[in-house]
DNA sequence: ATTTATGCTAAACGATGTTCATTTTATAAA
DNA sequence: TTTATAAAATGAACATCGTTTAGCATAAAT
């Protein structure tokens, strides 16, 4: 009898019912509406019954960032198609304050909000944010192999360089810049780009 | 008769009793105890006594926030006494990221935080972050009238360097960094900053 | 058909920020 | 000094929120 089998089938579905409504009223309305309450609204059950499927609100907000970092691992994947390491590097960065700043709120729940990282009982276990991070790190051991950078620790390049994406996007998005307008961001972005190459990059 | 001025006074020192007791909860019990109720408590008041003399939560925040922005810009007048540009930038950085590891959730208030930028009609309002932005704004205009950094533009250099300040405590203080342990922080942190120094001045 | 287990929910709990009618207190006028 | 008026403070409530629990309905197993 297969029973069993369909009711972890059915588990695993009503599992993904509620991260789908969740994500849905998050990129649709915003984190501030992303309540139990409505969730358990949209997938049309009583905000008890999501209590079954999910611990608590930050298990399901941790839940939903992996669908944010999804979304950045795959924009990251034209990389393999660029072979020289600086042109690579460039692009790594670009793809990262591209995605920032298109999905500012998704951004805002992988990288800034505490909410989805008090489900983790240790920063160890936070993996999703170190695959990306793994990408960034590979360019820039390459890019010292090839002589494009000289610095004797990749472990300060990279995580000045993911610092520095990170400071800009996340100055944006929590409104901290007002010396710089919003119609000037974009530009700001590149100029930064730019100017950020040219310092690390050595040859 | 004097009753008005007094009556004014009177009305000055219970702000500044609602903040001293906002401060003092936000310091030692952390931003999640500072709730209207709490507040209420210390200062032996009820709750709806708190908004006869502040609009909401969030004014009160952004009262607390011009506390942390008086404390960093007292740490960045030592900056005064240095009269190379480029020791002072280095200063200035130090101080900055010092600041915001030993004062980790007031800097969370200050740069992080949504809920103090809602008393703010506009972005432009903000004037107290401006302030401590001028202060790297001048140094860097400094380094550059003196040769020290070769950049054509002082605005970028300037963002970038806040940036990558921020950017590094930011994700320190919103636990994103599952690659640096704790005791590691300091150390990486002058790492950057070595680097980030080698990188930017070309003289 | 009866028992057992599962899935679900209504209702409540303890918080939160906030508002408002009411009461208490202080001031001014008589 | 007594009274009328203005100001200050509050108790109680509202609308939320995340979360828990006791009980009900349905499905499964005996």
């Amino acid at each position: 009898m297969g029973t069993i089998e369909r009711k972890e089938r059915e588990k695993h579905e009503m599992r993904e019912m509620i991260l789908s409504a969740a994500k849905n009223l998050f990129i649709q309305e915003g984190f501030d509406h992303v309540t139990i309450r409505r969730i358990a609204e949209v997938i049309e059950y009583s905000p008890a019954t999501v209590y079954l499927y999910f611990a608590d609100k930050d298990t399901i907000l941790c839940a939903l960032q992996e669908v944010g970092f999804r979304e950045l691992y795959k924009r990251q994947q034209i990389l393999v198609a660029i072979k020289n390491p600086a042109e690579k590097l460039r692009a790594c960065g670009k793809i990262y304050i591209d995605f920032a700043m298109e999905n500012q709120e998704l951004y805002d729940l992988m990288f800034i909000m505490r909410a989805p990282m008090k489900a983790f009982e240790s920063l160890a276990d936070w993996n999703v944010g170190r695959d990306t991070y793994e990408v960034l790190q590979s360019i820039i051991t390459d890019c010292i192999a090839q002589g494009y950078i000289k610095s004797p620790s990749p472990q300060i390049v990279c995580f000045s360089m993911w610092a520095l994406m990170h400071g800009v996007v996340s100055i944006f998005i929590r409104d901290r810049a007002p010396m710089i307008s919003k119609d000037q961001q974009s530009s700001v972005i590149n100029g930064i780009l730019d100017f950020t190459m040219t310092e690390i990059l050595d040859k």
